[in-house]
Order: structure tokens, then sequence, then C-alpha cells
DNA sequence: GATTTTTTATAGTGACTGCTACAAAAAAAT
DNA sequence: ATTTTTTTGTAGCAGTCACTATAAAAAATC
């Protein structure tokens, strides 16, 4: 997972893989079948823990724009590096990869973690759930992106901040 | 640069660029040296094009909220997949390489892009440009990935319409 | 028209990729 | 203790990668 997070599906090798795990090519196969089936336990792994920064921030309960905006304050501390980890692995992990399995896995997590914030924001705004989610999707994914980049927590959170800002009030009124 | 913008650096081979162009490997090597002199001559080609969004706004006059709106609805416009490529050359084309030149020019034209948007908005918000950047920054660079994972202009028009009044509303108050 | 220079194609460099055949070793079952 | 099953290591599969040595063709010069 730390390999895959760091630095993207195609960037790392199968051999590499199995030495950090301890195993040869063969026993590698034995376990996960293929690369893309490590990627999708690894992908499941990631968003069941606290990477899934709208399930923790749900957690917390409140209304949608409090939820919303403690999942835009989790990322922004998640997502700076960390031991070469930085953004999300789920929103990153695949980006330019040229195997069609990755992508589509990484695609997958992606439309339930997108499914997952909009149906909770049309609990609330049923008829604009679907924007909504999508500045929450978009702020996540540049979030995660200017991370990679080597944006730092501070810079981060003060993002994360205006987004939240900018959540409440297309959530009010306008 | 088609191709570089479509699949990303890592993922197009020099063959297949040399078949597009027309041309075979001791040529290519002969014209740009390397896979990465290309990929910085597409880089300058690209940023001195139309993709330029900010450049364009800023060639349209207006105050800091007006030029920085107009960027966010050109990237609405160009971001959405035309012929194969989506988002933003720049932004995401060497996303996840496993080559540090390609990483490195990209590096560098993401800083001169952002260093041009801060600059600008220092003109009228000195002590808040950089994190008015960074939320123009992460803004584009989530309309890039959200238009690579296939959201189409209406989707991405409205999220630049809401992106651009939280920078009003960040660059006028509170 | 002959010679020099430039450009190009053929072919292949070593190093990697994901993945696997085979056989030796370890474990489990009889 | 012997046999069977499972697991593992060695080695290597065909394919691709960026890149290049060499030599033939084309262009330019004299």
């Amino acid at each position: 997972m730390r390999l895959f997070h760091a630095r993207g599906y195609d960037a790392v090798g199968v051999a590499e893989l199995g030495a950090e795990l301890g195993i040869k090519p063969p026993s590698f196969y034995a376990a996960f079948g293929s690369k893309a089936g490590l990627f999708e336990r690894t992908l499941r792994r990631y968003a069941a823990g606290e990477a899934n920064v709208f399930a923790r921030a749900l957690a917390g309960g409140g209304d949608v724009a409090t939820v919303i905006g403690r999942t835009l304050a989790l990322a922004a501390e998640l997502y700076p590096s960390q031991e070469g980890t930085a953004g999300c692995l789920v929103l990153d992990g695949a980006r330019n990869s040229a195997d069609p399995e990755a992508q589509a896995l990484a695609d997958a997590a992606k439309r339930e973690g997108r499914a997952a914030v909009r149906d909770f924001i049309a609990a609330e705004a049923p008829d604009r759930a679907d924007a909504l989610a999508d500045l929450v999707v978009v702020a996540m994914m540049g979030m995660s992106a200017a991370a990679r980049d080597g944006a730092d927590r501070e810079r981060l959170g003060r993002v994360a901040a205006m987004m939240d800002r900018a959540f409440r009030r297309e959530m009010s009124g306008a």
C-alpha cells in the first residue's frame, strides 16, 4: 500500500512489491493472482481505514455542512506527505496508468466514494446534491494533487477552510 | 502533444511518438535529444497556446476577481475530453511518472503558472495572495482531475461557477 | 557528374516489465 | 516413517522500454 500510494500503480514493479513483502514472484502470484489483484486489495484496505475521511467525518455526526467541512479538514490533515505517501490513493493511485484493470478498480472506488457523499448531501438538498457533490469531489481531488506536488498541512488547511465556506454558501443559499 | 496529453508521459512510448510524427527512432533522437526533450518542447508549446487559460483570461482585462472567474470558466470549457485529451497537460501530464526529468519539467511549468496567478492577485490583495492562489490552483487541479475522470462541460462549468463565487467571497471579505 | 555531408532506415543494445515452468524444500497426512 | 500435498526459490518466458551503432539513401556542395 505504501509503495502504490507513494509512486502510483505503474511505477511500482512486482519484484519490488515482492521484496517489500518478503516473498518471491511465485508466492506473490499465488497470494494475489496478479499485480492488479494486490492493487484491488490495497484499495479496499485503504478505503476501509482512516484514509476514508468522509466515513470518519460522518461518524462524528452533525448536519451536512458540518460533516463536509470535517471531511475537508481531515483530508487537509491526511493528504500532505508522510513517509513518501501523499494525496489520496484512490484518487491518484492509478492516474495515468497504462493498465485498464487498475484504472477500472480506481474508478469504481472513486464512484463509490462520490456516491456516498452525494447520497448524504441529498438528504438535505436533494435537487442540488449532484452539483454539491461535484464541488466536494473537485476540492478533494485538487487537494490530493496539491499534496502530491508538495503542499503542506498549513496550505491545505487554508484551502480546506475556504472550500468549507464555499460549500456552506452553496448549500444554504444562492 | 496529443499523445502525452491523452495518456500521460510514461504511458506513451518513443516508438509511438515517432510513428505519430512519421519518423523513426534515430530521427527522433536527432530532433529532440530524448523523450524528455520532446516533453519539454511539448509543455512549452502547450503553455504558449490557448491552453494557458490564465493568460487568455488576463488578456480580457478586468479586476482580479473578474480575471480569475474567467480563468476558471475557460478551464471548464477546455478541460473536458476532446479527442482523447482531457484536463491540463501541465498539471497532470507527468503525474505518477517514474521519470524524474519529466517530473521536474512539469513541476517547473506548474510553479511558473502558479507564480503568474499569485503575482496577479498580489496587486489587489498582497497579504492574502498566497492563500488565494492556492485556492485557484487547487480548483484547477481538481477540475483537471475530474475532467480526466470523465466530467463533462456542464458539470465542470457548475463547479467553476461555485469556485468563482468562493474566490470572490474570500477576496472581498472575511 | 563526382564527392562530401546530412539524414534516414535496419537492426539491435541492455535493462526492465508482468508473469510462469520447473524443481527443490517444507509441511501435512497417512 | 513414508507418502502426499503445499509452498517456495531458481531461472527464465516473451514482450516492451528508451536509446544507439552501422550502413544505405538522399541532399548538398564542388
